[in-house]
This record gives C-alpha cells, sequence and structure tokens, in this order.
DNA sequence: TTTAATTCATAGCTTTAGACTATTGATAGT
DNA sequence: ACTATCAATAGTCTAAAGCTATGAATTAAA
C-alpha cells in the first residue's frame, strides 16, 4: 500500500537476462542497453524485493537464494504475458473465441443452419450460440450488448444500434392440400375470408400482418395463434387452416408435404431483414465474417429460388402442389 | 522481434483497473491516476495487443472478446508478481528456502545435532543440508560458492573467504580401558612410544597432530589409519590403540563406554574453529542465524563441560577410568 | 428540442526516470 | 606489480508518463 514505486516487467526481461547470462555485462548486451542501466534497474528491483538477488563474486554473478525463488516466479510472468500477447494474436485470426448472435425464428429456420455450416468450417474453434428470438428481444440484447450480434426486421427500433440491411423477406400464403383454392396468386384483401393460423400478436411478423391487412381494409380471421413457425405450419398442414408466412422459410420447409404456396399482391406483403449491432462496439474478425457469410449464404438461397426452382426444387413443390 | 514497445506490468494494472470499475474514469481514480494518463496508456496497450479491449459504450466501457480473454491473463500475471513478491518477503523471514553447510566430521559430531535441532525449530520449513567434509574440501566448496557456509579449521587459506573465529578445539589423548596409564595429563613428547589411531594425513587434523609433534621432536606412532573419527573411537574401544581427538568430540561420544581421557601439554595441541563464508556472497537470515546458532550452542557445550563435568559427567567419565 | 452532465480522447506542458557516456573502485589473473 | 574485467557511481540527456485544460460525442433531464 504505502510502496511509491513498483515492479516493472522491464526489470524482469532485465533480472532474468542476468540469471542467464550469470554476468551483468553480458545480460546487458543480451537486453541490449547499457550495463549500468542495467544494474540501476537491478538495484531498483532489489530494493524493493528487499533482498539481494545476485552475489556479485568477481568473476560471475550468481543467483542468491532470493534469486533462485524470484526467478522460477519472473519466468511464470514473462512466459505469462507471451501467452496473452499470442492468444490476443490468436483471436485477431478468429481461431478461438466466443461469438453469440440472435436471430428471428424464422431467419434461423433457413439461412442460419447451412450459414452456421459454413462458418463452423471457416472458423471451427469459434464457439458460436444462436438464440432464436423476436425482433424486440434482439434488439434489446444487442442494445445491452448481450448479444454480438442480431439478425431481425428492419427498421431497427432502437437508435444504440446500427443495421445493415440484408434482404427483403417476402410474405406468402400457406395452404393445406384440402382448400379449394385454385390461384397461384391472391389479392391482400381477399385474406378476409380465410381462416388463418399466425404467430401472437406481440411479434413482429403478425404485427406486420395486420398493419398490411388494415391498409387494404381488412382484418385477418385469426382462427389460432401459435409461437413457432415451425407449428404453424404443421397445424396447416393438418388442416386447422392457411397461414402466412415468408417465403424462403416456407420454401424450405414444405419439402415433400402438400403444402401450397400463394404469392399475395396488392400489395406484396413484404420486409427488410437485417444485421444489427451496437454502435461502437468492436466486433471481431468473427463476427464480421459472420455478417459477410450472411449475404454470400443468402445469396446461394435466393439462387435456389430465383433461378434452380424452375428446374429444381419446384418439381417437387409443384408436384405437391398438384395433387 | 521487431517491436520496439513492450508491454509493462503498469499497463496491465490500469487495464484491470478499467475492467474492474467498467469505466475509464473511475478505474483512473483506482489506479491513482488521471483519466487521461490512463486512456493513453490503455491505448497504447490495445495498439501493442493489435485489437481493441474496451467498448466504449457511452455510459460504460465494456470488454471486447479480447478484452475477456486478456483480462484472465493480465490477472495471473499480476497474481504472479504479487506472489513472487510474497514468497521473497517469506525468505527474508526465513520460512522457507535452502541452506547448505559444510561441516569437519569431528564438528559435525557434537556441534551439529544440537545445533540443526534449534536450528529446525526455529525455521522448520528451510530445507537444511549438512555435508561432513575435510577442511580443505569445505573451503574449496564454499569458495565455488557450493556450500552457503562451512565450519572448518582456521586460518582458512583462501582469500576469497570470510572466517570468523567460533572457538578452540583442545586435542586430547584418548587410551582403552586396558592400557596402563593413570596419568591424568601427559607431556606431547611422550606420545612416540604410543600406538596410534590417526586420521588420514590427508585431514588437517592429522596433520597438525604431526606438525605439533614435530615441534617437540618426536615421530607419532600410527599403527592404524581410519577416515572416520567414530569408527576411530570404536577401534581405541577395542585395544588397537590409543587416539588423539577434540576434546568436545570426545566427551560426548565416550558416553558410558571405559575409555579415558587423556589432557595433552607441552604444548597443547589445540586449533581454532571457525565459520567460513564466501566473500560478497550475500547470506540469507536463515544463514546469519545459523552462525548465532553456532555461537549459542557452543556456549551451552562449553557450560556442559566447563561447569556441569565437577557433578555429573564426570563421575560417569571417572568411573569408567577408574577401573 | 435544448440543456446539462458524463465520459473518453486530444493537445500542450511538466516532470519523472530510464538510458547513455565516462569514470572509479575492486577483484582476479598474469 | 601490472593488466584486464566487471560492477557501481556520477552526470547528462531524452523519451515517456503524468497532469491540466479542452473538445467531441453521447446520454439524461428539462
Amino acid at each position: 500500500m504505502g510502496d511509491g514505486i513498483w515492479m516493472e516487467l522491464r526489470q524482469l526481461r532485465y533480472f532474468l537476462a542476468v540469471a542467464e547470462c550469470g554476468n551483468f555485462t553480458r545480460g546487458a548486451e543480451k537486453a541490449a542497453i547499457s550495463q549500468p542501466s542495467l544494474s540501476v534497474q537491478i538495484a531498483a528491483l532489489e530494493d524493493e524485493l528487499g533482498a539481494p538477488l545476485f552475489d556479485r563474486l568477481g568473476r560471475h554473478a550468481a543467483l542468491t537464494e532470493a534469486g533462485r525463488l524470484f526467478r522460477d516466479h519472473a519466468q511464470r510472468v514473462i512466459r505469462e504475458t507471451e501467452l496473452a500477447a499470442q492468444s490476443i494474436r490468436d483471436l485477431i485470426g478468429a481461431e478461438q473465441g466466443r461469438l453469440v448472435i440472435g436471430a428471428l425464428s424464422t431467419v434461423n429456420s433457413y439461412l442460419i443452419p447451412p450459414l452456421v455450416c459454413r462458418f463452423k468450417q471457416q472458423f471451427p474453434h469459434v464457439h458460436l450460440q444462436v438464440h432464436a428470438q423476436p425482433s424486440s428481444i434482439i434488439e434489446e440484447a444487442v442494445a445491452a450488448n448481450r448479444l454480438d450480434l442480431g439478425l431481425c426486421l428492419l427498421p431497427a427500433t432502437n437508435d444504440r444500434l446500427i443495421t445493415s440491411r440484408l434482404f427483403t423477406e417476402t410474405l406468402v400464403l400457406v395452404s393445406p392440400p384440402g382448400i379449394r383454392l385454385t390461384a397461384k396468386r391472391i389479392r391482400m384483401r381477399d385474406l378476409a375470408t380465410l381462416p388463418l393460423v399466425l404467430l401472437p400478436n406481440d411479434y413482429c411478423l403478425r404485427k406486420m400482418i395486420e398493419a398490411e391487412c388494415a391498409l387494404v381494409g381488412v382484418r385477418p380471421q385469426v382462427s389460432v395463434e401459435m409461437t413457432s413457425p415451425e407449428g404453424i405450419l404443421e397445424a396447416v398442414k393438418q388442416g386447422v387452416g392457411l397461414t402466412i408466412l415468408p417465403e424462403l422459410f416456407v420454401r424450405h420447409r414444405i419439402g415433400g408435404s402438400l403444402l401450397r404456396v400463394i404469392e399475395l399482391y396488392d400489395p406484396v406483403p413484404r420486409h427488410d431483414v437485417g444485421v444489427v449491432s451496437l454502435a461502437h462496439r468492436h466486433l471481431g474478425k468473427a463476427a464480421q465474417e459472420f455478417v459477410r457469410l450472411c449475404r454470400t449464404t443468402l445469396g446461394d438461397l435466393q439462387i435456389d429460388h430465383d433461378h434452380a426452382p424452375p428446374q429444381k426444387i419446384p418439381s417437387d413443390v409443384s408436384s405437391a402442389v398438384d395433387r
């Protein structure tokens, strides 16, 4: 407490140099300083510790008992500093670390799986944690610095966040096989007569649907509310009703089932999805790379739908729809 | 290698202060420096590590991923320096450490046992190692810094040693029960006719005896040579011959045996025993205390002989001698 | 929206202390 | 006794660590 001066790493480095050389003069050479400078530092160290570290015998300087004891500690200290610097370098190279992100549950379903796959391939030692949460919770968590990144609806309401738009999600109507709906696309206002299975109304997606409907003067008939998009899709499959969900999500989920996808228009219900992070929050290489992978993965997904569908996936889908 | 500037403990201390407070301003208070000084040091640290350690969010400063990683290392470093300082303090208090001494085998027999006992009582955690060696070897080992202290004959021949006289050892003649020698004291020159069991002639003690004899113009009749004083005493007990050994040693060894102690005079053969250490060699508290204990223990031993003998031990001895 | 308060960074200046050269004193080896 | 080596000391210089004052940015309150 009362000490005015403290040990410094420099002194430990000099000390170890002398201990290794057994000689102040050569120790100074090794430490790349002059011999007097080294002597002063060693003396300061000895003074602070309260015991001589070397016996200055004419020919060589030998460690005292205290010196031997101190050497072991000093070596550990220096080693630890080197380890510290190295581990930071490793982290910059994103070879380790921890990345916690939040994602909308719909996005979580189709974007995250291939994304995680690629990410893990690139950064096998980064501990990645993905939370499927509603947009509002994600925003809050990112703002509170509990999440590194968030994938949520835009625009974000919290102004402490910086956002970066990723893509536009289009909503489509999903109908079960039994329903007699031959149209490939229907107007928004025509939703009024259909029984819908939707998310609870504290979800952004639900709110958006309500808002879109209000714009064209209709109130959707909500027959059932469920919290999980997957569950909703399953319910629709059972014939509970129809639902409205993001197109990408639906297309990647209906697989071999008999569900039909019906486009909505006038207007087309859509919203932007983007990545959000806390302003002034430094993003590590892993996080930056994660964002980049979002875009490339998304690009690949879009291709699967804007181009490939006419050849591949639609064959599955249409066959299922045809029946 | 190429780096011009190095991490310093000061920076780690400041870093930990900020990490703990989550705030540069309060961290500066904790570190007892101004906030700008702290900012500069943290910036330097971040610059050297190549990654930001804190995210400067408006309200508080939060550790980055790199910061969290670095904190663990920094804590270990600081902890280790504290341990180092503490262990040196402990050593100064002689609560631990290692003390290696050399002692003449005769001295080793009577002085060392009680000495070690007292020493261990005072410094239970000091690893004490005692080597029974001839004076010349001890001198050499102390000069080569392989021994911390040496108990040997004075004067020491090596001028790199500093010596401190402890006491004067007087040599006495020891005779077995069977010999017809009634005198309590005999002249040195009378040794000429007696068969002696002595140490080999590379021992200082032997050399001294030879020298003393030469002074009075006699050559001792050496019937047997043995390297260990204890062995010699045993041989004498078996009737192999007489011997000449340090009085203190003999008195503490003949116990209940029938050996007789006969004083020598004209001149009285004696030599100084002292403690030697290497010049400029710093002696730890344990070593210093060991020397002090030599003197006090020796004082107690002398008392046992200069005063107690008339009452106690001599009764045993005389009875044994009378027979 | 404006205002006030926090908080960290920057700039300029002061002072500390680490580093260098030159020298002395001491020791060891010739 | 002489020489060489080595560590400590003295004196000077400079780099950097510290402080004060100030500015920019953000948050909280009015």
